[in-house]
DNA sequence: AAGTAAAATTAGGCTAATCTAATTTAATTT
DNA sequence: AAATTAAATTAGATTAGCCTAATTTTACTT
């Protein structure tokens, strides 16, 4: 079996190469991994000798067919925990996160799959994140940022890109969650300030800050 | 917070304390936890230094309170698991130890409590074992071993002192499940072999060796 | 009480994962 | 293309937990 240390950073690399590409740099790990450099290089150096990665010196590195299968799997053990502990034991979505992370480290096919047939084999957590399926299949996102929408467009809410609890609270605030129909009423040319129009009820003005940060399906 | 490692040396303990007397020795706790006798010494130098165990050199040692209480926490955590996968998952009592014991090192108070409310405030694992409440109190328990009752007595089946994957199995097949009432129809003088009348039911067989692991209450 | 057996400790090493400081390699600027 | 800057790697240490071999301490036996 894996280490904590090497599925976190297995992990890691898997989100760094869905949002920055297929190669990954060792300085970038090492500040989503919260160490120096030189710790990379030498935890890479024997992920390499695993085959849970390919290195090349000086060229940065990606997961192999098997490190991504190792990934997906954290992934999907740790989305699933999270509906767990919103749906079952009453967490707020703000609050799952740091548990989740060590949950997603327990070890058995078996739990994993029980918790899924338990949970429903829901399709995404409590932040809207797809979970993959017991094959390791992940549905691709058809969602866009809030912020990419113009006046007059109009979707659902489906998720978040910052996952911060910060965030989250000010999400819940200003009454906007997961699954709401948004209309974009208008953007503010000056600092592109959304205002929206939310499931026929509120209306409710949002900054960029946070239009960036919102997932909406057409 | 405490490594996983620390953590299980302190259930160990807290174990061995209950079973053999207040103070451990090396050895004894080096075969539990499958290391070799230099392990612990060198593990429990590191323990007394933070506190959890007091510790003289070639006398032995015990948990200090600050000990007892982490491992009373870890014994918590551990049999709420173990209450949750076997009535909310599914799983058969002989299957959840493992991971139990992966999931007993999640550190959340929040958690724990929560996972009790979820389940109800059970009183005991899938196996009888008592579970200590939040303050991390223990009922003591009022069983003893079916093993020192008399033809004629009865009782009812509160718990085990074996584990193991092949005893569980072993009642699941004679039909013995957790608050079945007992009662002893005869024992045999020659091998201390029980023969019980099961619920006003079945007439089970057992042999000493079974009757030596099965706890009764009267 | 002396001698042996058993238990515990010390000494010295190993591995995983980290660090800092120094060096090398790659990229960018002029 | 040379010089400078930035990124990556190597070198050498550290800590937690473990090991084996050697030594010391305690317990047991006669």
């Amino acid at each position: 079996m894996h280490s904590f240390t090497e599925e976190n950073y297995l992990k890691a690399i898997y989100k760094l190469q869905e949002t920055n590409g297929e190669v990954v740099a060792t300085s970038a790990l090492a500040q989503v991994m919260g160490v120096h450099a030189p710790s990379v290089t030498d935890m890479l150096k024997r992920m390499a000798g695993k085959k849970l990665v390919t290195y090349q010196k000086s060229k940065g590195f990606k997961l192999s067919e098997k490190g991504k299968k190792v990934a997906v799997g954290i992934i999907r053990n740790h989305r699933l925990w999270e509906v767990f502990l919103v749906d079952k034991l009453g967490f707020r979505w703000d609050e799952v996160h740091d548990i989740a992370e060590q949950l997603e480290h327990i070890h058995s096919e078996d739990l994993v799959n029980k918790l899924d047939a338990f949970l429903g084999y829901p399709k995404a957590d409590p932040h809207g994140d797809p979970i993959p399926d017991a094959n390791g299949v992940l549905p691709k996102s058809k969602s866009v940022l809030l912020s990419t929408l113009k006046a007059g467009d109009e979707g659902t809410f489906t998720g978040v890109t910052d996952h911060s609890p910060a965030f989250l609270n000010h999400l819940d605030k200003s009454g906007i969650s997961l699954g709401n129909s948004i209309k974009v009423k208008g953007v503010e040319e000056y600092d592109q300030t959304y205002t929206l129009q939310l499931k026929g009820k509120k209306e409710v003005v949002v900054s960029f800050k946070v239009a960036n940060s919102l997932l909406v399906r057409g």
